[in-house]
DNA sequence: CGTGTTTGACCAGCGC
DNA sequence: GCGCTGGTCAAACACG
């Protein structure tokens, strides 16, 4: 089972989940054409931990970041969005890409026990994808943003409810050029989303709130009435030092939606 | 000096 | 059993 979805009620971080989307061990988001030429499908698969290995919730999270060229602050250790300090602790080629994964471990407070993986979309390298990964039954630690202190232990005590089972999620941004407003198309009410996810839900996210014009969407983050899930986050300049060696984006990015039983969406946000 | 990055080595899981 | 691959470790290094 796989959770991927979060309503963020709880104002809590991407390693806490309170959505099921299927019974599978994955979760696909499958690459397609679509009618729109703004719009595309895209694939992506999270599988568990092999056996034998740490039970881990694990999201994948799309981190579109603004362009950072001019006086952005490249060469600098820009604020985590996500009120927590990432120590990158090694990189790796990855078969099939041409572009490597980086590893980063949460270094906010001693022994945080989370992590995520920044790659590259091989099938499209104007994407990016982050794992995040959390370990099961271990409290989440304590963020450097207080306003999320109170949310973080609720976290903790949902993420110690769930089932033993390590749940996984997954977002993909691809950046395009900045080139015009928003193109809210099938995505009706995108921006009051937008709006929305900056207040109390987005205590894991309040950094990245703050900041930056561009919006994350996530297909696990929330969940909306129809069914789907979707997450629109406002980003800021953190991962532009945490990204840096994957290359510069530009503005705008494309959010991908995961709707049940019809699969990924995407648009321009 | 503390913190973070780089990078080669090491380890474990998996497929053949 | 062996090789491949992904993930992690840890020493060296850089930086403020």
């Amino acid at each position: 089972m796989v959770a991927v979805g979060s309503r963020f009620n709880k104002g809590v971080n991407p390693f806490v989940s309170d959505q099921q989307v299927d019974g599978n061990d994955n979760v696909s988001l499958e690459a397609g054409a679509e009618s729109s030429s703004s719009t595309t499908f895209y694939d992506m698969k999270l599988a568990f931990p092999k056996k034998g290995r740490k039970s881990i919730q694990k999201r994948l999270v799309s981190v579109p970041f603004k362009d950072f060229d001019g006086s952005s602050l490249k060469g600098e250790r820009a604020p985590p969005s996500d009120s927590w300090a990432w120590r990158k602790y090694g990189q790796k080629p990855i078969k099939g890409s041409p572009f490597p994964r980086g590893y980063y471990r949460c270094s906010s407070s001693k022994g945080c026990p989370a992590r995520k993986q920044v790659e590259r979309n091989r099938a499209d390298p104007t994407m990016l994808v982050i794992t995040y990964s959390y370990e099961h039954n271990h409290p989440w630690p304590t963020s450097r943003n207080n306003s999320a202190a109170a949310n973080q232990a609720a976290a903790a005590a949902e993420a110690k409810a769930k089932a033993e089972t390590p749940t996984t999620a997954t977002t993909v941004v691809k950046p395009e050029p900045s080139t015009s407003q928003p193109d809210t198309g099938t995505e009706s009410g995108r921006e009051e989303r937008c709006a929305d996810l900056t207040g109390d839900e987005l205590a894991w996210f309040g950094g990245m709130a703050a900041t930056s014009l561009t919006v994350l969407e996530s297909p696990m983050f929330a969940e909306r009435d129809n069914g789907d899930v979707a997450m629109v986050l406002p980003m800021r300049e953190e991962d532009e030092s945490l990204f840096a060696d994957l290359g510069e984006l530009p503005e705008c990015s494309f959010v991908f939606r995961h709707q049940r039983n019809v699969g990924p969406q995407v648009g321009i946000c």
